[in-house]
DNA sequence: GTCTATAGTAAGATAGAC
DNA sequence: GTCTATCTTACTATAGAC
């Protein structure tokens, strides 16, 4: 890798921490090229755009990708097992993966149409291949049980993590978890709802 | 009413409006002043401590109160009539009043310890009264079924109003709250879970 | 209470030397 | 590629007249 590239990359990075810790627009340029060790002048000539264009970077290069944690899961043997290894691998990511989560969720309206667009094909990738992880199992539920576990997931996050309902409630991700899997067990989804 | 504090009111409810849909770093006092109709320097006579103080106020008087759609459900004869009524009036707020809910945990980390203790206690009490409206349903299973319902109410709303997944995917709110229904009650949670 | 005028600061961005 | 130096603009906030 050129000099060039691990440079810009670390100015990416740099920014990506920042971003999803402060929010974009409470990160100045000054403070991004402080934190990579150079000036603003240097930054700039890296991205022409400046800071919008660093949003975009940031975007299209650091964007969670929750594919992995499907593609780690998808062979589980049951329904049960899936969603044990879905939803801890997912939940147990660690505070930076779960910041940049949800920092794309509070910017969204500063994208761009194209931006947002690719955000959008990101949620439908994941949704339609956990859709397919969870057919064998539930049959034509699949469709609004990934729905429902995907924004469930989001919720809990959101809650518990970015707003620090975990000091005062004592609800591991584990419970959670445990829950939704009993509820989803009892209802016998390998059977069609109405 | 005096003049004082309706005009004062004027420039919370700008505020307000103005925060939940560019965030408060994104707002400037200018743009607050200007939505009233009156200078900086008035608003300053009005919030001596500034734009600090203005966030202050709004979280403080215009929190949106989930407990309202509650009451308004709380005697339903069944489950699956209160579940409809509940998350139908939730979800069907419309978008002033869901872009502020989300605004709170967009913002959370920028407020003070009392202010972060405001919220959490917001949230307490909703899931207080909820788990008593579900618990002559559902027994020992109202605590994770309430916990399990707010997270969910939350995740679709950031992914489907905020994100504007509503765009690209048909699944109205309704469709939802269908399934969830269902689940619940095919779950049979009148008794409880292990 | 509300105004005009302005201080003081920090932001995004660029020119030109090296 | 990276620097120093600087420009322009926008922001928060305040002093003092009315």
């Amino acid at each position: 890798m050129s000099e060039r590239a691990s440079r810009r990359d670390a100015i990416v990075e740099a920014a990506s921490q920042l971003f999803s810790r402060q929010g974009y627009v409470a990160t100045s340029v000054r403070q991004i090229a402080e934190a990579v060790g150079v000036t603003e002048a240097a930054l700039y000539y890296h991205f022409k755009d400046g800071k919008r264009e660093l949003l975009s970077a940031v975007l299209a290069e650091h964007m969670p990708n929750l594919l992995e944690s499907l593609s780690v899961c998808e062979n589980a043997p049951s329904l049960d097992a899936f969603l044990d290894c879905f939803l801890h691998h997912v939940l147990g990511r660690g505070q930076q993966h779960m910041e940049r989560l949800w920092w794309i969720a509070t910017e969204f309206r500063r994208f761009n149409p194209q931006e947002q667009a690719l955000v959008h094909e990101k949620y439908l990738t994941l949704f339609h291949h956990l859709e397919g992880v969870l057919r064998p199992f539930v049959g034509e539920n699949a469709l609004m049980l990934s729905w429902t576990l995907i924004s469930l997931m989001f919720g809990y996050g959101q809650l518990f993590w970015l707003q620090g309902l975990q000091e005062v409630v004592d609800l591991p991700a584990e419970r959670l978890i445990g829950f939704v899997m009993q509820l989803v067990g009892r209802a016998g989804l390998a059977t069609d709802l109405g």
